[in-house]
DNA sequence: ACAGCTTCCGTGTTCGCCCACGAAGGTACA
DNA sequence: TGTACCTTCGTGGGCGAACACGGAAGCTGT
């Protein structure tokens, strides 16, 4: 099919041009020093033929290291954030051979100092590039506009801040995933009856995925017109389980028509737990997130569904693109959103085999 | 968080071992001509240290062309098989560089003397690795026999033929998905009825994968032991549309109660296109495969679900696995089944997008 | 003792690209 | 005319690995 016989190479662009290999570089990667006469030369041959360099022989070559440094929060051993971190450490592994080195920040995502802290860091690193999870969106803001002083592209992950210039943004499709539950979880109950909404008191703000998540699941039902559903909101402390234990004992009680609960966090695991407990194994649950636990849940069919948006994608082609932007130079999407993965006990093995 | 200041190099473990590079270069290749003492000497080292040969620079150095033959069904221009084609093309791309040839053979799916001919145009072309989808699994065996006297190893997409020794085989988990799509409908149906079953008469044998996707619907109903669900049986020809229409217009006639269809092949467009036509958006339909057209309905509500199996995914990661085999001498995952997608029309559009 | 062989191993070249170095030629000014 | 300096561009030495080639030992037989 193809018709060229071999690779053009930078030494073939130069006997076509009648210069020297070193004349062709400099065209290449217009670090000045050619006269105007030979670099019309050079340009009208790499216009004729379609140059594409051996990238191999590039990054084998080039002495440039590249140095991104990413900002996340830290993370507890088997919580959401570990999975953006494995893949950081993915992308680590595989751009390690084109001279790209990654540098890990973190901060404690209750606690805008540490954020503070860890901008500062970074700055002084003075890296090539950064990639930012903005949970503090002011503070973001100052971190972003002393990068662009400096130069230095950056992209959010997890969610953005519309006003600055990033590069890229990866993050899940909140909004339509809560949608995405509430339709899944109406269409599946066959009889009338609550919904459960189950809320985490924590420490800091509320998570803008979570409020996301519940705007779009509410929006789902009052868009549709469904009726025979009502909703009940409860809220449940983080780590006192066995108070939790006792509320949701005392809800279901009261409420003998509970058909099914959510949980827009990633801690239905903890909901299952109990109503496996209580023995109730006919509320239909469903929940966000791939962490073991909730999977093991999954297994049993505790949980009916759980939604996931592999998180390890979004740091992986976050630092894949920032390559292709500062290394190819070639354009990369802005907003980009993963997608959403329904998960059942049926497809969950293979789902969780090929991790790639 | 890294000791190692620099990555090992051949030469450096030269150096430690007191022997010449191209000694170190044998071992590593254990192609001989090194002396026991040497050898020892060199390996030694490698224990200690934890070398991973630089890829960059190995393939550029290689002057070795592998060329893999692949085999599949030639294909229409949007059907399934055409994904699949769609995967090989992105591997080729991608593998160039490490100096990867792809060849393309294909035979007509209706007819094995053009089976057994692709077969000896691939015996004939001396390829390094095939990569077949066994159809017709005789002449299967016979290729792969002889390929095994040859010396040449070879990977099956699709469906396997588990009496053949083979590398790889990638393909779906089509009993599962048959189970998954009889769990999504009926969980979905709020009313007892019928369930159509919809059958496309062809020219060749049936297919194994819609066989097994039946078999796997069936089982879930009958483990479930569903009552008030009846299954009925139509068959629809190849191309006469008209014909068409008119059974599944006097099917839904004589049958006021049905809710919900199903086709096991990719066909499912058609049927969208029907019920449309007769203006019963009412039955909830279900079907396989991310053709566009098929799309187009998920997307208008028509179809209810899609299950899809990233077909493209079969042939690039059975090449990548080729070559970490062939190449990098690692060991790879026989048996694997690419993960069962399912898409609602919430989710499709980002699932689209994020190609790679 | 020497040719002829095998076994073992170091050296040099190659892949395509990057980049430092310095040479050649031109201009300006003392 | 000489020197100082600038622009322009060719050359050569890398990057890390693969592999061909041929040399140095060691062994055999006559």
């Amino acid at each position: 099919m193809k018709t060229e016989n071999h690779k053009i190479r930078i030494k073939d662009i130069a006997i076509m041009a009648g210069v020297s290999e070193g004349t062709v570089d400099r065209v290449l990667h217009n670090r000045g020093e050619v006269s105007e006469k030979s670099r019309m030369a050079v340009e009208k041959v790499l216009d004729e033929i379609n140059y594409s360099p051996n990238l191999l022989a590039r990054s084998l070559a080039s002495k440039k290291h590249f140095r991104f440094a990413y900002l996340i929060p830290e993370h507890q051993p088997k919580d959401y954030w570990e999975s953006v971190d494995k893949g950081f450490g993915v992308a680590a592994h595989d751009f390690l051979q084109q001279n790209i080195h990654l540098e890990k920040h973190h901060f404690n995502q209750y606690d805008v100092n540490s954020f503070i802290n860890a901008s500062k860091e970074i700055l002084q690193s003075q890296p090539d590039a950064v990639i930012i999870a903005p949970i503090f969106k002011e503070e973001t803001l100052k971190l972003t506009q002393e990068l662009n002083q400096m130069q230095v592209p950056f992209s959010f992950i997890d969610s953005m801040v519309e006003e600055a210039e990033f590069l890229t943004y990866y993050g899940q499709n909140s909004f339509q995933s809560g949608y995405i539950a509430a339709k899944l979880l109406v269409l599946t109950l066959s009889e009338k009856g609550k919904i459960l909404i189950i809320r985490t008191k924590r420490k800091g703000a509320v998570s803008n995925q979570t409020i996301a998540r519940r705007n779009g699941f509410i929006h789902f039902l009052n868009e549709k017109n469904i009726s025979g559903i009502e909703l009940k909101d409860v809220e449940l402390s983080d780590d006192n389980e066995s108070e939790n234990f006792e509320i949701m004992g005392n809800i279901l009680s009261e409420n003998p028509d509970v058909k099914a609960a959510i949980t827009f966090n990633s801690k239905v695991s903890r909901l299952a737990d109990y109503f496996e407990k209580m023995n109730r194994r006919d509320i239909r649950l469903i929940g966000y997130d791939l962490l073991e636990e909730n999977v093991k849940w999954l297994k049993k069919d505790m949980v009916a569904y759980l939604l996931g948006q592999r998180p390890d994608k979004q740091a992986y082609f976050t630092v894949r693109d920032m390559c292709t932007k500062l290394i190819l130079k070639q354009e990369v999407k802005q907003i980009n959103y993963i997608p959403i993965d329904i998960l059942i006990k049926e497809n969950i093995e293979d789902y969780l085999q090929l991790g790639e």
